[in-house]
Order: structure tokens, then sequence, then C-alpha cells
RNA sequence: GGGCGAUUAGCUCAGAUGGUUAGAGCGUACGAUUCACAUUCGUAAGGUCACAAGUUCGAUUCUUGUAUCGCCCACCA
């Protein structure tokens, strides 16, 4: 038995050392794995954002994806784990641009679009470096041969490609359409980056006309010469649809023109309203419904135009303060009464997000066009079909297994009630529109115009965009790669469920758009980690836990253990250091396991085929493959947090308390056949062990079982699964 | 406003396609031990499985409703 058995189990000295063999073993790759491994299995690697370094989430997901995939490559399949990272557009710049901001006080503008990309490359390399490196800590054992990048020159080839095809198909289309525009991050941004915030407000009723109306924003009222109700509202029976009204307004007399629209709640304010269909979504429909004229009233630093005459150049704040001044000199002012909604803000910036009509690029998701090839239920090669349709049928046809089951339906609620994607965004870093213009002509294609005149659009794509792509596109679309013939649809995507909408949906639909084929065979949603409290970690809250601070403490293998073990898909998880603790002890315990067994067997030759076992001996290993059958078939049903506690379970309490305990017994007083049984089971039985613990905890079985007295062996992570 | 989920031991959570004593980890109490164990082992206490009604021979598990909590979505001016 070798001494370091002696001492206590040193994750510290061991896991570097570990992760470097198996680097040096090339076996990450699976082009390197014996011949065994036929049939492929892959993971793409969810990309971490170089927006910083990993968290515990980020330590859970690879752990879920690495024993997956160590699992199966043990169990024979050539596993392709396929890692990356995300450039996360605007995630990225903003984070840039607020540290140039701290330490010289510049703004994009004053650097220049040129400059400012160039500061985010090299953070963004930065970045890479730092979140490979953590990678690699966790013991990932994914194929570093293979690695992309969303934004490296590949990736931007399958953009530019996937862009100008839709462009062809009429399913992405420039348009002047109401849009959320970040006045902060000045830009636009898709209803998904969208969030809701309480806001506490006035709610002000002023007289129009001969109405009252109610607005919680004076300072749009500008432009309002449409007032509209419902046509069943009785109050109002006597104006007419179309007929004009003279009234006294902000800035003097108007002239507005009563609509009637079915849109209208009659039981919320007055029952009347006037529209600002350039700053609100509701009331641009209104308008495009009844073909009215829209007015900008707000400039997109959300400063009043000179239609607010007097008020022109204010903010908005500041404007609404003395708008309700004058409207009250006026005697317009009826009543005010405070108000509770919910106000939109982008989720990057915390800007206030203030709807805009502007030109811009989206994704038709309703439009009919013709899918040449389809592998996807309920879509025949040819036929005409849209790309809600794909993202619906891929799921609804079980093609796409969501696990746990009950997220599809969220996923169904939100195809329901999707409209067009805004994809352009007026952030600099990122894939660049691959349109052109010159005058009025457009041009769109995959390389610039050959002739002079043109200039490129300004813009760059929603990050999402090329994500879409990713299970596709790291595999080198849209050249006709083998990976890309071998490896895809990929087996599994392991992912958190908040990005079910911005990822997972685009994928489905933009791997069914490009290949006719489902991106994935199964989704796996983990849980969000919190903290100990129920918190979600944060840097405000600095109550964050670095996988890093967590291998140095623990090892790897405990903090990998604490992420899984009793932790069902899709329901969040509290982590506290006692877990990992537990776990640590446990890592120990497999190394005193190792340290009782080589030590009693040393006297044995051990032979893994050796049949002469007594009938006590004979009943342990009938239970033994029993547990490992049941253990196997959780994992095959992806049920790792119940695999992973039956097997603890097993060699802690089973193995080490009950059987090593009796062997003793046996070892000291009992006859020789009957120790020769129990030795050659021992060792057998940790051999099994070893086996099936490697997925979960890499470091600690590798290095134990290099230690197994078995000739010409590898190493485990490429030995057989036990059943 | 719409949708989804949760409610099981002091804490964190599993689980049962309905059927004898409902599980784990941590914690607690008592005892043993340095004989593989930066310890570990044994024993124990602790649960009308949120509440109500229904289906059933039988429900904590299925159905419906109620309450509380959480998450997602949403244009109520």
């Amino acid at each position: 038995m070798n001494d370091k058995f002696l001492k206590p189990y040193n994750p510290q000295e061991t896991e570097p050392r570990i992760y470097k063999e198996w680097l040096d073993s090339g076996f990450f790759n699976p082009d390197n794995l014996p011949e065994r491994h036929k049939i492929p299995y892959t993971i793409m690697m969810p990309p971490p954002n170089v927006t910083g370094i990993l968290h515990m989430g980020h330590a859970m997901m690879l752990t879920v994806e690495d024993i997956m995939i160590r699992y199966q490559r043990m169990l024979g399949k050539k596993t392709l784990w396929l890692p990356g990272t995300d450039h996360a557009a605007i995630a990225t710049q903003a984070r840039v641009e607020k540290d140039i901001y701290k330490k010289e006080e510049k703004n994009r503008y004053d650097l220049g679009r040129e400059e400012l990309l160039k500061r985010i490359d090299k953070f963004a390399k930065e970045s890479h470096d730092t979140i490979t490196s953590q990678i690699k800590v966790l013991g990932a054992s994914c194929d570093w041969s293979r690695e992309a990048f969303t934004l490296d020159e590949k990736r931007n080839l399958a953009v530019r490609t996937v862009f100008k095809k839709m462009y062809d198909d009429g399913l992405i289309y420039r348009g002047n359409r109401i849009i959320n525009w970040d006045p902060k991050g000045q830009t636009t941004i898709s209803d998904d980056e969208i969030v809701y915030e309480e806001e506490k407000t006035k709610f002000y009723y002023f007289k129009y006309g001969p109405f009252v109306i109610g607005t919680t924003r004076p300072e749009t009222k500008f432009g309002d010469k449409y007032v509209v109700m419902h046509p069943d509202d009785k109050r109002y029976s006597e104006y007419k649809h179309g007929q004009k009204i003279d009234l006294e307004w902000i800035n003097g007399p108007i002239t507005a023109t009563v609509i009637k629209d079915k849109s209208i709640d009659m039981e919320f304010g007055t029952g009347v309203m006037t529209i600002t269909p350039w700053h609100s979504k509701e009331d641009f429909e209104i308008g495009e419904r009844h073909n009215l004229d829209k007015e900008q009233i707000i400039d997109k630093y959300g400063r009043l135009l000179p239609i607010a005459g007097e008020f022109s150049g204010m903010k908005i704040a500041e404007a609404r303060l003395k708008i309700i001044e004058k409207l009250k000199s006026k005697g317009l002012l009826e009543r005010e009464e405070d108000y509770i909604h919910n106000t939109a803000t982008a989720e990057r910036t915390g800007g206030k997000i203030e709807p805009q009509i502007m030109n811009q690029w989206f994704v038709a998701v309703n439009k009919k066009f013709t899918l040449p090839h389809s592998e996807i239920n309920g879509i025949s090669s040819g036929a005409e079909t849209t790309l809600k349709e794909i993202m619906k049928n891929a799921v609804e046809g079980g093609l796409v297994n969501i696990i746990p089951d009950y997220f599809s339906k969220t996923y169904f609620h939100w195809i329901e009630n999707l409209s067009d994607w805004c994809i352009s965004r007026q952030i600099w870093y990122g894939h660049r529109i691959p349109v052109w213009y010159k005058g009025e002509e457009i041009y769109c294609d995959i390389e610039a115009p050959k002739d002079d005149g043109y200039v490129q659009d300004e813009d760059t794509l929603d990050t999402w965009f090329s994500s879409a792509l990713w299970t596709f596109s790291a595999l080198g679309w849209p050249e006709k790669t083998k990976d890309l013939e071998l490896y895809h649809p990929t087996d599994v995507l392991e992912t958190g469920y908040g990005i079910i909408f911005f990822w997972v949906a685009r994928m489905i639909m933009m791997s069914g758009y490009n290949l006719g084929t489902i991106p994935f065979k199964n989704v796996y949603f983990h849980g969000t980690v919190r903290d100990a409290k129920g918190r979600i970690m944060s840097k405000s809250l600095g109550n964050g836990m670095d996988p890093l601070e967590v291998a140095k403490k623990f090892g790897m293998d405990a903090g990998r253990m604490a992420l899984i073990v009793g932790i069902a898909p899709g329901t969040d998880t509290k982590i506290a250091e006692d877990k990992i603790k537990g776990y640590k002890n446990f890592a120990n315990k497999v190394w005193n396991i190792a340290r009782f067994v080589f030590s009693n067997t040393e006297d044995v030759k051990y032979d893994p085929t050796f049949e002469d076992y007594n009938i006590s001996d004979k009943e342990l290993i009938d239970e033994r493959r029993a547990v490992l059958e049941d253990i196997t078939g959780e994992m095959n049903e992806y049920k790792i947090y119940i695999a992973s506690e039956k097997l603890y379970h097993y060699i802690w309490h089973r193995f080490a308390d009950i059987i090593l305990e009796e062997s003793k017994k046996i070892f000291d007083s009992g006859k020789p056949e009957e120790k020769v049984s129990r030795k050659q089971f021992l060792l057998k039985t940790f051999d099994e062990i070893l086996h099936a613990l490697h997925p979960f905890m890499p470091f600690l079985t590798e290095e134990i079982w290099s230690e197994m007295p078995i000739d010409n062996k590898k190493l485990l992570m490429i030995e057989k699964w036990p059943i």
C-alpha cells in the first residue's frame, strides 16, 4: 500500500495533478477515445458570459454536465462536451463602460467605436482566461481543442449566413415599429430584457374638453389629439367616432378627434384616455388600427422636443411637475391619486424604458416560409410553416424532452404570447448587422458589397442571436463539417430555467429553421443556487461563494457533491459551508476505506474474475449489483440527485459501516477460504464503487484507483461503467 | 391580471404510478471508541406529510376548493 494513504486525503495537492493527467491523456477529445466508444453523445456547454468570474451557479451547471458526460463516457459513448464563452454584447459593454467611466470619467462617445472595442476585447480576453481556468478547477472533462467563442470569426460567419438567409426569406425585416428604448444604455432592448419594478407615482385626472382623462404621464400629452373610449360605453354615447372637438389644452387650444376602440377598459379611470402612439405600445396599436398620426414627444435622451413648447428641452421628471403646475393654474387638473404600478426598466443598465418608434430590425415569428428539409413533428419537408410553429411542434411532438416536465407549460405559454423579436442594438460590441446602405438602396449579404459608396449599418445584433445558433455554429456550421454530422442534434442542453425564453426557445427556432432539426433531445433545467438564507448570491449582498475558494477549503469533489446530491432539477437550493464540509468528510471516508481495503488485502492478488466466493459474500454481491443497477436506472433518467445519494449511502452506511466492520471479525478469526473470499470481495466491490463514484467525485476516485492492484490499467475516466 | 410551482422531522430537502412501522443529510440527547477514519461508530428523541371536502375497501400520494409562500409572464392608460 502506498504510504500516502496513511495521511488524510489532500485534495489541494491531488486535484490539479489529476486534471493535468486527464488533459495529457487526450481523452476529453472524443477523437482520442478507444475503439469501443462509437455512439456519439454530445453536450454543448452553455457558454459563460465574459463579464467576470464564475459563481456557484456555473459550478452547479458544470458539475451536472460533467457527471452526465463522464457517465456516458464510461458507458462507452463517444462523448463530446464542447466548451466556450459568450461575448454577451450588452452586458460586457455596459460592464467595461462602467469601469472606464469610474476611472477616467469618459463615455463611449469620448473614446470612439474603435478604441472602446479594443478595450472590451482586452477585458473579454482576460475574463475568458479566468473563466477557463475556473472550469478546469471544477474538473470539467470538456474538449478544449474544440473551444468556441460566440464572437469569433467562425461564429461571425454563421451569424451573417443566418441573417442573410432569413432576410431573403422575409423573416428578418426592417421597420418603423414601437420598440423598448433604454435612454441610459442608448439602445433598444427586447421584451425579454425588461424587468418590471414597482413604482409609486401619482395618477392625475385632467379636464380634456367635455371629458376627464387619467394619466400617469402628463409629459407625453402634448401631441395627444385623439381621445379614445369604448364603443359600448353608454356614458359617452353622444360622441361619435371621428367627431372633432375643440378644447383648451396645455399650450393653448387644440382640436381633438374622438376614437372608439374596444381595447379600452370601461372600468378603469374614467373610461376615457388620450393616446400617445409614439411612446406607448398599446397606443401605437390603437393608432395603427385607426390609421392615426404619430408624433414624437420625447427624444432618445429623455428630453422633451419642441412640440412641448415652453417645456422643450426639459428632462421628463422636471417637465412633469411643471406641466402639472401649469394645468393646475389653468384649472384643468381635476384631482390626483396615489398610484402603484409596475414600470419597465432595462435589465442591464437599470434605465427607465421609454417606448419609441424607431427603424429597427426584427425577426418575424408568425410569417410563413417554406422549410425545405424538416425532421420536426407535424412539419413535412418543403411545407410552409412559421418560426413559432417550429418552436411549438418540436416540444409538443416530444422530440425535445424538457426536465422537469412542468417547464414545458411555461414554454408553451410564452410561445402563445410571442411577438416579433427586435434584434438590432445600438451598441458597438457584438455582431455587426450585415447590411449596407447607399442612398435608398439596401444591400444584405454575407460579405460587404464590392462597389463604392456603401455604408454598413451601425447597429449590432442582440447577443442571443448568436447564442441561438450555438449548438450548430460551435460545430462548424455553415461548413458541412464531420462534427456537425456526428454530434448534432446534441443529447442534452443543461442550463438554468431563467433562460428558457432567451435561449432554449430560440435555439429550437434557429436549429429548426437552419437545419430542419431539433438542437437537443433533452433540456435539463437546474435550479438557482442561493445562500444559506435563501437569498440569491450577488455582489451587492456580498454573500457570493467562489468555487475556487470551495476547492481550496474543501476540495472540489466535496463542492461538486454539495451541488448535486438531493437537488431535484428545476428546484432552487440553499448552500452552506456545512453541507460542503459533510462531503469533505465523505471524501476522507472513501480515502480511509481505501486504506483499510488495501492494507488488509496485501497478501492476495486481486482477481476481478474471481468467482469462488462463499455464500454470504455471494449475497453481498447480489446486493451490490442491485444497488448499482438501481443507480444506473436513475442515471439513465437523469436523476443524478437520487443516484448520487443512493451511492453515498451504500458506500458509507452499508459498505463501510456494516461490511468492513464484519470483515474485521473474519480477518481476525475466520477460516482461510473465508478470508480469501472476503478479500477478493472487498477489492472487487471497492473497484466497482470507485467506478460508480467517478462521475460524481472524479479527482478522488481517479487518485485512489491509480493505486488499485490492477495490471496495465489506464485511467478510471475511460473505464467501463460497472453495469 | 394570467400562468407555474411549493407547503413532509428543529433546519435543508427527498419520496411514494394510493396499500403494512413515511426517508436522508445536518442538528439534538445519551453511550462507545483513538482498534481504516483531521475522527468515527451505536442508540434514541422528533412528523394527524398546510387546511377542508370529494373519489376509494383504503389518501400524506388522485380530484376540487381554501390559506400562506415563491417564481415567471403582462400595454390597464
